[in-house]
DNA sequence: GAGAGGGTTAAACAAACGTTTGATTCGAGC
DNA sequence: GCTCGAATCAAACGTTTGTTTAACCCTCTC
């Protein structure tokens, strides 16, 4: 079927929450495609999910792969958001790593949607097809350059070097580390990421931990930071 | 078809390196699997890729799943390797993330081989089967749990508390982020993990991060540890 | 009331899937 | 020379896959 002729949102009123069979299938296929991946789930068991019948997905979304990447796509808060919350100049080194971590975290204290919406990328991350290039470019890779600048920043440095890189790397490799091990994490430890208190705990840690790396990384330049855990 | 009847390693000859069929199929599986999931990977896909008849699957593992199962828990180089690298009570911290983290990193300078193993077993973490909460069980709990008793040494605690618990787990997630968000890393910085020499910089900034994290948690703590960086 | 058209439905489609079958080849053992 | 069993093969099995078809509601417009 031509692509131009899909239908798109019909009666897009944002005041009401959509309870149609589009808005259906997209809650469906967020929970089974980051639940059990795009293979394992089939249509029909999609449409069963969404209380539709099968041939809706191809009405709506022309196929199974469209459905998809509306669902990838969907509205998983701007990543701009992200950015404002520690590119801001005026940010002091731990406020900003507040900022970034707070990024990370927040969806974690949302409902399940966030979640799903979160284990969804990084499911992509595993096999990598278009989608995740994309989401890299316009996604991760404005994060990283943003966390480079704002540890440029503090370091008085030009450019980035490659150590500076590695401590960039690290410091988000916590926060993903959240998001992906959280599974795992809370089968060793039972409850240790239980409810929002929890995550503001972890919070805390994330930063706390990323600022003694980022001080660690300055003594290993041999030019600690202000306001260093020693001066 | 019975399980009893499905044939054994035949002829199992650790001196030689098997070529037959049976190997193929693992050695294909391994690559096929770990690159591009279970349910994306066709039976005639495997046999194609190991020159072999599609019937063998069934015949040497019999079926599919049991082929991925011989796959995931093939020789991988025991746990009790990865522990032994730093439980001794000798080795000072340093040693010991040095050693905790040479476990992570040291598949990567290797071949292919381990690098798709641990891809494979990282991909169970999204989508947990039985197999993954039997690899948590027997690979990740005693390694977890080694690493909290290490800590708890060097903290003069006699059992582990939640902030603890935090700390391990931020400490594997250096460990677990170089896994998993490798891909990413080298499409963010081209070459960043390219080659043995650039796996041992990442082997010593791993460690260097991990002491600045187990310090940083004891100066929450009122506690420094000895030998920190600031006495 | 006739017509139009968006939305939904059950049924059917071809293709691909995992698995099984039965025949064939090969080499060792008696 | 013969048998037996392990190993391999092409072919076919029945199921499930994603997708499409054509008919069928509805609710509006004229």
């Amino acid at each position: 079927m031509n692509a131009a002729a899909i239908p798109t949102r019909p009666s897009v009123d944002p005041e009401r929450i959509p309870d149609d069979a589009r808005a259906r299938l997209l809650q469906a296929g967020l929970r089974l495609f980051a639940q059990q991946g795009y293979s394992k789930t089939s249509t029909r068991e999609l449409a069963e999910a969404a209380s539709v019948n099968v041939a809706s997905i191809s009405y709506y979304f022309g196929d199974k792969a469209g459905l998809y990447r509306a669902v990838f796509f969907a509205p998983t808060g701007s990543p701009d958001d992200d950015l404002a919350r520690f590119v801001d100049v005026e940010l002091s080194l731990a406020q900003a790593l507040r900022g970034f971590y707070d990024g990370f975290l927040e969806p974690l204290k949302q409902g399940d949607v966030a979640r799903l919406c979160m284990k969804l990328h990084f499911r992509e991350m595993l096999e990598p097809t278009g989608l995740w290039a994309e989401e890299v470019a316009h996604g991760i890779k404005p994060l990283h350059d943003a966390l480079l600048a704002v540890l440029c920043r503090h370091f008085a440095l030009a450019a980035a070097d490659p150590d500076l890189q590695r401590l960039a790397i690290c410091l988000a490799g916590l926060g993903v580390h959240m998001h992906v091990g959280r599974d795992i994490s809370e089968q060793l430890v039972p409850g240790i990421s239980e409810g929002p208190a929890a995550i503001d705990q972890w919070a805390d840690r994330l930063v706390m931990f990323g600022l003694a790396m980022v001080h660690a990384e300055a003594a290993r330049r041999g030019a600690p930071l202000p306001g260093a855990a020693c001066p």
